[in-house]
DNA sequence: ATATTTTACGCAATCGATTGCAATTTTCAT
DNA sequence: ATGAAAATTGCAATCGATTGCGTAAAATAT
């Protein structure tokens, strides 16, 4: 691209006859310049089509209005919604994104942060990878100075700022509705159990049975069975059980749900009647299959904007170090036709 | 957020006995410094958890190595995908993504356009919201010496670079298809017409029926039903004509085709028998409603590796003043049950 | 050993905006 | 009209990294 030299506030200072300072005062409203001479001032940026420099200014200030999201895949349903809800509640305040996805990957992940760092965000948001082990490179961005607010996936060792669901609380209640709407011997598919979300999920189910006294039957929990093909497999495997299971919660995802009912719809093995089926998101599509899926709402858009609104909060009293705080959203379940066994 | 005072390549050069010149150059992999002073260096600046600052580095180079992004909605399917395809081919060669999302209104999209411009970022890569009328914005951008990609909904009379997908063939060739599989009156739900790729689409839909020598009948065609809602009220009106069409392409999106979806099945209207059903954009739940939706797939991510690829190839000739272009990328149809009419 | 290149490093300006302090001008009270 | 207070504006340093130019030191050639 052709190089544009862009108008600075020297530029006005000089068609104008007075000194940067002046514009710059001007320019931020600052109560020490002449209203008279502030109008010009802001007439002839007008006129030159003069765009501040954040660069510069946010050098300057110290800091950059700009907070770095970390995030697996951007173009996963709950993570795009968390996204538009950050920036929802942030742009309004003058703040800017800059995304980055890390793939699951760990090393990725941590050279986004690195990344972020860099560019002196002032907070990092992130919902960590599925691969990740260790927590380094967060410890780094509190060592920075910078903000950190975890989501979701949290690394629950690190004392930082966490915005999250109730997993536990909304797994038990799927699977205690499951329960008291007849369905017996209820199997899980689990996500990777180093992932915080995933044990909380499997701890709800684990206390439901409890709750409700049913036993727990250990062939009856699937490990690893995160998308619609590895659902799909688990299903098989836990239908040609001697004794299959009559429900099955897929912990992992609404994806994987809809695995286990192709493969029930395959087998010819009627849903809600004969096996009860129960995700986890609320995707759009479950509630057009047939019958439509039983699933858990996460309320992504505002968790975002909660996210968004816990970094002003703690912006604010920003002189006092932050303490811990971890919010807690309630998820709700959504009850639908897969989980109707007794009308 | 306590302070912290980050270490620079200052604190560096005065651990060493050395200027920061030098520790600047032996950071940036510059020839002119000793091999064994550029490890020392390397080693504290390890030692000390430097992290260069981005925002002094871009403000003395005169660039920020970041793309500017402003979509509609980041958590609509086709914009997340689209942007995890950008973020994937830049990420690579270090530039950042700054996000921003316009919500339809043409205002907010002005704003988000002067935001980026103030950021200095290097690229804005943009797909413009539905209502608007002019692209001052847009030009201003361009002014600024600020290469500029538009992909998608673009603005036609503004030479810049553009990724699109060719809507007219695509669009030829769904309703060709349905023309072909025995369908005689097919109605068209279209998009607002100030949006280039609603009028390529309707274009096609025209062409398609010219071809095949079909009548155009004006009362089959229906202005802005580009949502669920609009989309089964469009086709409640449209069935109850004294001559209802046989099919309707829904050429807004799949979610308007799913509305229609629901309309015929509330009015046990047989779907594809009685009446053919053409969505677009191929989204994930077209495959498993019943029947499932034929549609375009719009290969999105594709979609934003182009645009990255784009950037570089245009960033590696920067001197020259960039010359329009257009890249086109051809959608596939889809084709499913609920266009069969005849087996 | 001396002259000539190379190599390595320092100096100081620069990118553009901000801001504490000083200097000047204006305003106002007496 | 005069001194003091208040309002404006200017000066110059600063944020942190980069880089052209100059010089000292080391390497090589004669």
């Amino acid at each position: 691209m052709k190089k544009v030299k862009r108008t600075t506030i020297y530029d006005i200072a000089a068609k104008l006859g007075i000194t940067a300072s002046s514009v710059s005062r001007a320019l931020n409203n600052s109560s020490q310049v002449n209203e008279k001479t502030r109008e010009l001032i802001i007439k002839t940026a007008d006129e030159l089509n003069y765009k501040r420099n954040t660069l510069a200014s946010n050098l300057r200030k110290g800091h950059s209005k700009t907070i770095g999201v970390v995030v697996p895949r951007i173009n996963q349903n709950f993570f795009s919604n968390v996204i538009a809800g950050i920036e929802e509640t942030t742009y309004q305040k003058g703040y800017n994104l800059i995304i980055c996805q890390s793939g699951e990957v760990h090393d990725k992940e941590i050279q986004c942060v690195n990344t972020l760092i860099n560019q002196h965000v002032d907070c990092i948001v992130i919902s960590v990878s599925a691969d990740s082990y260790d927590y380094q490179h967060l410890q780094n961005v509190l060592d920075h100075g910078i903000q950190l607010i975890q989501f979701d996936r949290v690394a629950e060792e690190l004392e930082t700022l966490k915005v999250i669901n109730d997993n536990e609380q909304a797994s038990f209640e799927a699977v205690a509705h499951m329960i008291d709407n007849g369905y017996k011997r209820i199997a899980l598919l689990e996500g990777p159990q180093n992932l915080n979300i995933f044990r909380q999920r499997k701890n709800g189910y684990l206390r439901a049975l409890a709750d409700r006294k049913v036993p727990i039957i250990d062939e009856l929990i699937i490990e690893n069975a995160w998308t619609k093909e590895l659902g799909a497999n688990a299903t098989r495997k836990l239908l040609n059980l001697p004794e299959p299971p009559d429900a099955i919660f897929a912990s992992t995802s609404d994806f994987s749900a809809l695995g286990v009912l192709e493969v029930a719809n395959a087998m010819n093995i009627k849903v809600p009647s004969e096996l009860g089926i129960c995700g986890y998101s609320n995707e759009a599509f479950t509630q057009i299959t047939s019958p439509s899926i039983t699933t858990i709402d996460q309320f992504s858009v505002y968790m975002g904007n909660t996210i968004g609104n816990l970094f002003f909060q703690e912006v604010a009293n920003s002189d006092v170090a932050v303490k811990p705080k971890i919010i807690s959203i309630k998820p709700e379940l959504i009850t639908r036709g897969s989980t109707a066994k007794k009308s």
